[in-house]
DNA sequence: CTGATGACGGCGC
DNA sequence: TGCGCCGCCATCA
């Protein structure tokens, strides 16, 4: 039986998922939607990630697939996003993740911090 | 119920 | 690489 802490068995995976990325590391919205057992649910991490209520939840390490952020550039979100990344260690390039071109699966490339 | 929207993803050009 | 279109899902008007 559920938790009373946890709303959703779907919200409850995706944070969960969300706070399993070790600082210095970035995943994808689909990759985090996929490790909450909720394959093409990425729309719906996005969407929990903005009504998250918890400054812990280390929201700044997901990205887009193609390691991008996900927030308009310019915008707020967009540069407290790429401050926090940068501020763990993570190189960005024009708030982009740095891609290696060897690697055909974004997953691994952004889940290895090379 | 229908249509529009969004912190998305994949494919095509 | 950049841009656009479409698909998918959940929420809102």
């Amino acid at each position: 039986m559920p938790a009373a802490d946890c709303p959703s068995t779907a919200e409850c995976r995706i944070l969960a998922a969300v706070r399993a990325v070790p600082a210095g590391q970035v995943a994808s919205y689909g990759a985090i939607a996929r490790r909450a057992g909720l394959p093409g649910r990425a729309r719906l991490v996005a969407r929990v990630l903005g009504r998250n209520d918890d400054p812990a939840l280390p929201w700044h390490r997901i990205l887009r697939s193609d390691g991008r952020i996900a927030f308009p550039a310019g915008s707020k979100g967009f540069s407290e996003q790429a401050r926090r990344l940068q501020d763990e260690g993570v190189v960005l390039h024009n708030g982009r993740v740095r891609l290696p071109a060897d690697e055909g699966t974004l997953d691994a490339a952004l889940w290895g911090p090379c």
